[in-house]
DNA sequence: CGGTATCCAACACGATACTG
DNA sequence: CAGTATCGTGTTGGATACCG
């Protein structure tokens, strides 16, 4: 098992803060949009880039992603069964504030070692 | 009571996302340090910044920043007893990710208004 | 492959009451 | 003013097993 962090996000609606929080706040929501950054995974695709999500998370995070409007789920027709998902505009919104976060973080880790 | 939407936040240590996320991605974290974005705060005068955050989560949220190193207690030894926040320069270093999430959450807001 | 259903334990939050 | 302690509650995520 993972160290894990939890925290919970709380958010009020009609404010900026909260509109974006409520959007990537979720557990594990910035990791997935950070992957579908830079084009569409497949749902196995996600789940080797973050092992760390149970598919049970990765499914209802995606889910929920899905009817916020944030990315959209295609299901091809083959015969083993292929879903995409891609980012939609209102996705890719999201990404200044989650490339922001990446970089304070990456800044962070650095003067962890540097320190 | 507020309308609340509640999510969890999980992180993987290491990796720069986690880094940042694990300093404002709790509950109501945001929120408190944009409040001090501006300068130092008052406990009260943080509390009537974010009416909806109950004392407890406030005290908790302020003495986990403070562990962290985002920000700093200053008690004065006044005679009702005053206590000041401030933000560190780690604490000030999170500040552009903020400002992200907030522009891109008052882009939203905006969007959804003239939707 | 891409899920879903169920069970379970852990938190973390709100409310209340009390303190120096 | 600026908390702390306690209680009760509910959501949420992990694990496991199963399906088209």
């Amino acid at each position: 098992m993972v160290l894990k962090v939890r925290k919970k996000v709380v958010a009020l609606p009609g404010c900026p803060m909260s509109k974006c929080m409520n959007l990537l706040g979720g557990c594990w929501t910035p990791e997935v949009l950070w992957s579908l950054s830079e084009g569409p995974r497949r749902f196995s695709e996600l789940r080797r880039d973050s092992p760390f999500i149970s598919a049970k998370v990765m499914t209802s995070r995606l889910r929920d992603l899905e009817h916020r409007g944030v990315l959209t789920r295609n299901v091809m027709p083959t015969s083993p069964p292929t879903v995409e998902y891609e980012l939609t505009g209102l996705g890719k919104e999201l990404l200044p504030a989650i490339r922001s976060i990446v970089a304070v973080g990456s800044r962070l880790l650095l003067r962890d070692s540097t320190a």
